[in-house]
RNA sequence: GUGUCCGUAGCUCAGCUGGAUAGAGCAACGGCCUUCUAAGCCGUGGGUCGGGGGUUCGAAUCCCUUCGGGCACGCCA
C-alpha cells in the first residue's frame, strides 16, 4: 500500500497543477513545527523564482484547491509561503484500518525478490568471542532480518576463520602436549577416535599460549613457529591425521560458537569458512593469470585495481604472497567465486570493522575486473565503528585485557536479574528468563541505536538503565500494552469486535500518525541498511503510546465502541512494535 | 604525504537529498500514583551546531578554507 506522505503529496500535486504550477514542487513532509501544524509543504517558496511570483501568492492559490481535498482538515498559509496542513481524522482512520488488514502493515513487496548473502560474524575457530565480535553479529543479524522482512531472500553466512596459521599453531602445540595421540603418525591407518582429545576450555587456552610462543625471539620460538607453519602446510596438503585433528578443533569450537550466538539470538544459514574454498584457489589463480589480470610485482601476484577517476592512492589487490601462499584476499575472492557459482546472489553484504574499508574496495574492484561477478551483483561493505569503553578508548576489562563477550553478557544478565527482583514480585525462575530477555534488548538496542559506521561508547550503566532511550524502556512499554489487552479480554472475552475509530484526542491522533509512518520508515531502513532508523522509530512510537496512555482511560471508557477502538489501536501498536523488535533481533517478555 | 570519517547542550547521541523558534536521553531542579505496570508522564534551566568565508530569499545540512581528533594506506585480517 502507498505510504502516507505519498498519498498526501498526491493531494498537493493535484492542487499545484490545478493552480497552474509544477507538481514537482508539491512534496509533503512531516512538520518541523508541530505547534503550528502536522504536515507541511514548502513548494511555494521553492517555486517563487521559477514563476516570478511571491511565494505567499502561490501558496494562497494552491491552498484554495487544497481545501477541496478530503485528506486535510486544516489548510493554512503562513508567511512567507508555507502551506501548513493537518490531517483529516477519518483519512487517518482509513489508513490505519488498511494497515491492520494488509500483510506487514502495508509494506510493499518487491516486484522481484533479490537473493542476498550477508557475511557477518566472522569469528576465528578456537578463539573465544570478544566484544569486537558483538557489532558484526548484532548489526549483521538485524540487516539480515530487514532484508528478509522486505520480502527478499537473505542467506546469512558466518564465514569462519578456520584455515590459517592459527590452526597450525594449535596442532603444533598439541603435538608437544599430547605426543601419544595417533594423529601425527603418518603411517597410522586405523580409525581416529570420535571424541576430541581436548575440551573447548583447553583449546581456548592453547591458542593464545601457542601464538605467544611463536612470536618469541628465541631459538625455541623460531623453531616452534617453523613447526606450526609446517603443520599448517600438512593440514592444507590434506595429510589425513592433521585433517582429522583439525575436524576435532572445528567441531569443538563450532559447538561453542553456536551456543554463544544462540545466546545473542543470532543464527546463520551457512557455516562456511575459509577452508571451504581451499580447493578452488589454484583454479582461480590460474584463471586470473590466464586472463591477463594478474601479474607478479615484487614477487607477489597482484591485480591492479586503480581506476582513472581515482584521486587517492590505490594499491593493487594481492592474490598470492611472494612465498606463493594464499592470504585473506585469496580466500575472500575464492568465496565470491564460489557463491556466484552456487547461489548467484544479487547482492553480497559484508559486515566488518570499518578499518577494512579500503581492503574491501580492492577486493570488490578485483572481483569485478576479473569478472568473478557481473554488473547484476552488488557488492556492499558495511563498515562499523569501534566499541569503546567509558573512557572513550577501546573497550577493556578492569585489568586491561580483552573482554570476553560471554562474560560481558553474563554480567549484564546478572545486573538485570537483581534489578528485576528489586522492582517486582516474581519467581526466581521467571526473573531469570525475563532478565536474560531484557539484557539482550539492552545490549542490542544499545548497539543498534547508534549509527553503525560510528564508534560508540558501550556504557553498561546507561544501556541497562530502565529509564530513557533504552531497550528496557521499549520492553516495558510493550509489556504495559500486553497487560491492558489481557485485562480487557478478561472483562470482555475475546468475541468483541474491535474497529479502529477516528481519533478524538490529540495524543491518540499523534499515536496514529506515528503508526502510519511504518512502511516508509521500514523501506528507508532497508535502502540505507540502517537498523538505527528502526530504533528511532520504535522509541518515538513507544513515546507516543505512553503519552496516549497517560491521557486516556482505556479500560474504564464507558462508550463500548470507543473502548473497542482503543483496543484495536493498541493491538496495532503492539504488533508494529513487536515486528520492529523482531527485525532488530530481540523480543519482549509477557511481564516485567 | 595521500585518502577517509568525525567535531551539535555538562555527558551520550539524533537531525545532514537546504526551510519557520536546532531535538532526544542522561545528569540538575519542580510537579503528577485511592484509577489500566510511576521501569511512566508533564514542566524548568542548559547550544554563536569547532572557527572563517562562499552559494541561496533561507545553511547544522551544499561548496571552499582552517583548526582539532580518529582511522586506513601490497606480502596481517
Amino acid at each position: 500500500m502507498e505510504k502516507l506522505l505519498e498519498l498526501l503529496t498526491k493531494e498537493t500535486e493535484t492542487a499545484f497543477e490545478k493552480a497552474g504550477y509544477d507538481k514537482a514542487l508539491a512534496k509533503v513532509a512531516i512538520s518541523n513545527r508541530p505547534d503550528l501544524c502536522e504536515y507541511q509543504c514548502n513548494g511555494s517558496l521553492a517555486g517563487a523564482k521559477q514563476y516570478h511570483k511571491a511565494p505567499l501568492m502561490i501558496a494562497n492559490e494552491v491552498a484554495e484547491f487544497l481545501k477541496e481535498s478530503s485528506a486535510f482538515e486544516k489548510v493554512e498559509v503562513c508567511p512567507p509561503g508555507f502551506l501548513n496542513l493537518n490531517l483529516n481524522k477519518d483519512f487517518l482512520k482509513d489508513f490505519l484500518t488498511k494497515m491492520t488488514t494488509e500483510d506487514k502493515f502495508g509494506l510493499e513487496k518487491p516486484e522481484k525478490p533479490l537473493k542476498v548473502i550477508i557475511d557477518y560474524g566472522g569469528p576465528n575457530v578456537a578463539k573465544p568471542l570478544h566484544v569486537g565480535h558483538l557489532r558484526s553479529a548484532v548489526i549483521g543479524e538485524s540487516v539480515k532480518r530487514i532484508v528478509r522482512y522486505m520480502g527478499h531472500e537473505a542467506i546469512g553466512d558466518i564465514h569462519l576463520g578456520d584455515w590459517g596459521l592459527q590452526m597450525g599453531l594449535i596442532i603444533a602445540e598439541l603435538k608437544i602436549r599430547k605426543p601419544d595421540l595417533p594423529y601425527y603418525d603418518e603411517s597410522f591407518e586405523g580409525d581416529y577416535p570420535e571424541e576430541a582429545p581436548f575440551t573447548i576450555g583447553e583449546l581456548e587456552e592453547i591458542y593464545p599460549f601457542a601464538s605467544k610462543k611463536s612470536k618469541e625471539d628465541t631459538d625455541e620460538g623460531r623453531a616452534f613457529k617453523e613447526e606450526a607453519m609446517n603443520c599448517t602446510f600438512k593440514l592444507q596438503s590434506g595429510v589425513r591425521g592433521y585433517r582429522a585433528l583439525w575436524k576435532h578443533i572445528l567441531n569443538v569450537s563450532v559447538t561453542d560458537l553456536k551456543r554463544n550466538y544462540d545466546n545473542l539470538n543470532v543464527t546463520f544459514d551457512l557455516w562456511k569458512g575459509e577452508s571451504d574454498v581451499h580447493d578452488i584457489i589454484p583454479g582461480m589463480v590460474a584463471y586470473m593469470k590466464d586472463g591477463g589480470y594478474a601479474y607478479y610485482s615484487d614477487g607477489a601476484l597482484v591485480v591492479d585495481v586503480k581506476e582513472e577517476t581515482d584521486t587517492k592512492e590505490m594499491p593493487p589487490c594481492m592474490i598470492l604472497k611472494s612465498d606463493g601462499a594464499s592470504l585473506y584476499n585469496t580466500t575472500d575472492l575464492a568465496t565470491i567465486m564460489d557463491r556466484m557459482k552456487k547461489y548467484h546472489p544479487d547482492r553480497m553484504i559484508y559486515l566488518t570493522d570499518k578499518r577494512q574499508e579500503l581492503y574491501f574496495e580492492q577486493v570488490f574492484r578485483c572481483a569485478r575486473k576479473t569478472k568473478l561477478v557481473d554488473d547484476s551483483t552488488d557488492l556492499i561493505h558495511i563498515g562499523f565503528g569501534t566499541v569503546n569503553g567509558k573512557d572513550g578508548h577501546a573497550f577493556k576489562t578492569r585489568d586491561g585485557g580483552v573482554q570476553r563477550l560471554e562474560y560481558l553478557i553474563r554480567d549484564i544478565q546478572e545486573n538485570m536479574y537483581k534489578k528485576i527482583l528489586e522492582g517486582r514480585e516474581m519467581s526466581e525462575e521467571e526473573a531469570k528468563t525475563t532478565a536474560n530477555q531484557v539484557a539482550l534488548a539492552a545490549i542490542k538496542y544499545g548497539d543498534l541505536s547508534n549509527q553503525a559506521s560510528k564508534d560508540y561508547i558501550f556504557d553498561i550503566d546507561r544501556f541497562t538503565s530502565f529509564e530513557g532511550d533504552t531497550g528496557p524502556y521499549l520492553l516495558y512499554t510493550d509489556v504495559r500494552i500486553k497487560s491492558i489487552l489481557k485485562k480487557y479480554e478478561e472483562q470482555e472475552g475475546t468475541k468483541a469486535v474491535e474497529v479502529i475509530q477516528s481519533p478524538v484526542n490529540d495524543s491518540e491522533k499523534k499515536l496514529g500518525m506515528q503508526l502510519a509512518m511504518f512502511n516508509a520508515m521500514m523501506e528507508n531502513a532497508y535502502e540505507e541498511l540502517a537498523p538505527h532508523k528502526i530504533c528511532a522509530y520504535l522509541y518515538d512510537l513507544a513515546n507516543a503510546f505512553n503519552v496516549f496512555y497517560h491521557e486516556t482511560k482505556i479500560l474504564s471508557e464507558e462508550n463500548a465502541e470507543t473502548k473497542a477502538g482503543y483496543i484495536a489501536l493498541l493491538r496495532l501498536v503492539l504488533s508494529v512494535m513487536e515486528s520492529c523488535m523482531d527485525v532488530l533481533g530481540f523480543s519482549a517478555p509477557e511481564r516485567m
